[in-house]
DNA sequence: GACAAAAACGAACGGTCGTACTATTTTGTA
DNA sequence: TACAAAATAGTACGACCGTTCGTTTTTGTC
């Protein structure tokens, strides 16, 4: 039987794009079932708890945000082509959703909210982080960056203007969001960038 | 009469140590009563609706922001110094709030809900970058940045990596993350600095 | 087509939400 | 100290919250 799953992710898919547009905490049990024209307890029997609704959006989101983002990336030629690869994908799947990236949102949201949420969370963050990270170790061995950084301190520089992006974007709507993104990522590269060494 | 002004402050304290721990949707009237210790109907008579306490617990909270981080800033001799203590007093300002600084969290949670608390801020914010703007003006006037600089993205360079800085350390708890953002912002500096010309 | 399992529904629960009223207490001042 | 004004409390409201439970409908399989 399948039916229920097929319910399931439509649920999800709705819950997603309403967690991205309000919060996580604002996908109430009936405003979610009334946007999925179904009844309170009937959506609320897929999950069992408002936490568990939660945590699943959450995973949908993750599976969606590997298929759409991470993987695209590993396709593409490690080193700073992955990463601007990465840094595209990115910025593509969170326009896809009214108020941006969920997870941006939602760790702000329950940083400070102790539970399965929060640890569910923190868990999937600390794993872009290290993708990030990885993403930069294949980048040196590919030559694009020097042997001698840091990659954790990488990880940070991106992250950060990715949040940066986020922000000017979803609140301030500046128009030059992208120009200045571009700018600051160029610089940023040319940071880790292996010197070049022509005529060699 | 002053005995009102008293408690209303009380109230902004208290609402806005609770806004930065949880979030500013989640202050309820009487959540927030109990926590003064006072009657629902007697705290909510300071305010006309919520929708006036969220407002007014964002003015008190940019009010003490002006005190403590934008005015010492502006006490320092223009330029890099200028801009250090900017940045010092920002994370301290945050330091003090359980989560950390409440403009970064309000401005995730609003910035997809119309309305007077969103205009409110959004204001606010733009202010904020104004400042951020007009301190790299002053330091290009004081010498220590190149004058062919865009001002402009160097505010958006730095609050990146302070909500860079505000992500680590709120929600991924990173000891490093101070190192990790001594190190960003003195590359960003040195970015944006008049070459030293020494001997002259 | 029968029948069990799965899925969806309807009604109800104790609680809390924001807000509106009317009382009561506390305050500053004449 | 009297008294008006300001501040606080008490109570009640309709709405929605997450959750439970029993019933009904839909589904897949023999």
């Amino acid at each position: 039987m399948k039916k229920g799953e097929n319910t399931k992710s439509t649920i999800l898919a709705t819950g997603l794009e309403m967690a991205s547009h309000l919060s996580l905490e604002s996908v109430t049990v009936g405003s979610l079932a009334k946007a999925c024209g179904m009844s309170k307890s009937g959506l609320f029997a897929h999950f069992q708890s408002k936490e568990n609704l939660q945590i699943e959006i959450l995973k949908y989101a993750a599976e969606d945000f590997t298929d759409k983002v991470v993987m695209p990336a590993l396709k593409t030629p490690a080193g700073i082509p992955r990463i601007r690869t990465l840094i595209d994908e990115w910025i593509r799947w969170g326009s896809r959703l009214t108020g941006g990236c969920i997870f941006v949102s939602a760790s702000t949201e329950f940083s400070d909210r102790p539970g399965n949420v929060r640890d569910y969370l923190l868990q999937q963050q600390q794993q872009w982080v290290d993708t990030l990270i990885r993403i930069a170790r294949s980048a040196i061995k590919s030559g694009d960056f020097r042997a001698d950084i840091d990659c954790g301190q990488f990880a940070f520089d991106l992250y950060s203007l990715l949040l940066g992006f986020h922000y000017y974007y979803q609140l301030l709507r500046d128009t030059d969001t992208v120009k200045r993104q571009e700018i600051a990522l160029t610089r940023l590269l040319d940071t880790y960038r292996n010197p070049q060494i022509l005529n060699e």
